[in-house]
RNA sequence: GGUGGGGUACCCAAGCGGCCAACGGGAGCAGACUGUAAAUCUGCCGGCUAACGCCUUCGAAGGUUCGAAUCCUUCCCCCACCA
């Protein structure tokens, strides 16, 4: 058998992009040690950084060891792949607690125990100590700027320009390959296809350098079918940080994926059976009002992200927010959660408040009038309930005693949280 | 600097002394339909009011008039053409 099992499971889920030759055949012979590499240009990785996140979690469940490979060193240089334009640098200070948090996220993903634990690298540990010259002489010696300007990264920016510092970005990473070799034996690294001329580069360095054999595969880039940039809402990167993407917020955006590209997305992004995905795939096309797989995926990768709880109440929320949900009887860590996602406002009991004052003070409509309006309309609602504009306060019983859930329309949601 | 045209509600755009809170379109909101899709249909769409009605608004400030978005004066700002 010539094919391993994980290039295998990769072809099936459409995460294989490209592979250098025998790469295959190293991977059926044993167990290998592969990394991926995450650059720390912000506190947090977004969605866009999953596959290759999933690429190490299937390495490890084929039987290999898993390296997550943090950019402390080379995120201070800037990686030209897919730059139209030079980038900023970043302090020092800013990618390091980039680099922290970001492997503190790594780690949730694999498995740290057992023969084959997972293992956390930063190469800030090698390339920061490492001098000018010295870098020059063991590691630039060994590639030439022809081959380094024939790569796509560099060679996309002959005409807009590039700064030397940029050009030898390839030349840091490709040590990295070397580094990680070195140390842990790391013989394959797996990345999204925008690094391929990076990671080729690393595998040629080590060659050459050491004379020894490595490496390299590639995932897709992930695209939507419309046309969008995958992983970017309205309101910007969806985050793989709770603080910065609310769990609800992360389930949502799963549960709006198109039709057309759910089923890859199961594919790409959970561990989901090929039997289950493929019955989730014939109900998009047999029933796509039931969103079937956009619950399933969103359940998925919300509970690998945020755990099997925050998911629950992500879907609880979801669930509530579109009108499928009873609102009597909610837990009250589901109404906490909902309450942080929606505006809201606070009233003491005893105010003498109608429907139409709740509504302005939560900010659902601008004037007493377009309540009034809304609620003639049939368009407001109490706790679930279809509500007249001259409902007091004292007549509503509050959810779980201090909740009030108003709801303007289909979806415009606010929470009011009955106090004293 | 000169001449001509114009500034109307979120946007476009009618209105040119009372019937104007101001035609129409778009956007937006609600209802029906629907898959948290698209389209379609209906209603609403300055503020306050349960309602009669009251208040604020048509670039700004004054004025004429019983009454002004509409007429007059001054000012501000845009656009076009000519210097």
């Amino acid at each position: 058998m010539s094919e391993s099992d994980f290039l295998g499971e990769l072809a099936w889920r459409g995460m294989l992009q490209q592979h250098t030759d025998g790469a295959g055949r190293m991977l059926a012979a044993g167990t290998v040690s592969g990394y991926a590499g995450f650059d720390p240009t912000a506190p947090s990785l977004h969605v866009g950084s999953l596959v290759p996140i999933m690429g190490l979690v299937h390495l490890q469940r084929q039987g290999h060891r898993p390296y997550a490979l943090v950019g402390g060193g080379t995120g201070m240089i800037g990686d030209p792949s897919g730059k139209t334009t030079e980038r900023t640098l970043q302090s020092i200070d800013q990618v390091m607690a980039n680099a922290e948090s970001i492997g503190v996220q790594l780690s949730r993903f694999l498995d740290f125990s057992g023969p084959r634990a997972a293992v956390l690298r930063n190469n800030a540990d090698w390339l920061l100590g490492m001098g000018a010259v010295e870098f020059m002489r063991d590691v630039g010696k060994h590639l030439t700027v022809n081959y380094m300007i024939a790569k796509d990264s560099v060679k996309s920016r002959m005409d807009a320009g590039i700064s030397y510092t940029e050009f030898s970005y390839m030349l840091l990473q490709a040590y990295d390959f070397v580094a990680l070799r070195r140390r842990d034996g790391v013989t394959l690294q797996v990345g999204g296809s925008d690094q391929w001329g990076n990671m080729t580069a690393g595998v040629e360095l080590i060659r050459r350098m050491d004379g020894a054999e490595a490496h390299a595969v590639t995932f897709p880039l992930l695209t939507t079918a419309a046309g969008a940039k995958f992983g970017k809402t309205e309101a910007g990167a969806v985050w793989l940080d709770a603080d910065r993407t609310s769990p609800y917020q992360f389930f949502q955006f799963w549960i709006n994926t198109d039709d057309r590209d759910v089923g890859r997305y199961l594919r790409l992004m959970t561990l989901l059976d090929r039997e289950v995905i493929e019955s989730l795939e014939s109900d998009v096309i047999e029933h796509p009002e039931r969103r079937g797989a956009q619950t399933a995926l969103a359940r998925e990768i919300t509970a690998r992200v945020h755990g099997h709880e925050a998911a629950l109440i992500a879907g609880e929320v979801s669930r509530v927010l579109f009108g499928r949900g009873e609102v009597s009887g909610l837990a009250p860590a589901v109404l906490a959660a909902l309450a942080k996602e929606v505006p809201g406002a606070t009233v003491s009991r005893d105010e003498q408040l109608s429907l139409t004052d709740l509504f302005v003070r939560a900010g659902l409509v601008k004037s007493k009038g377009e309540a009034r309006r809304v609620a003639d309309q049939g368009g407001a609602y109490v706790n679930g309930e279809r509500a007249a504009s001259g409902l007091m306060l004292s007549e509503i019983v509050p959810l779980a005693g201090s909740y009030i859930l108003l709801r303007k329309g289909a979806r415009d949601y606010a929470m009011i949280q009955v106090a004293g």
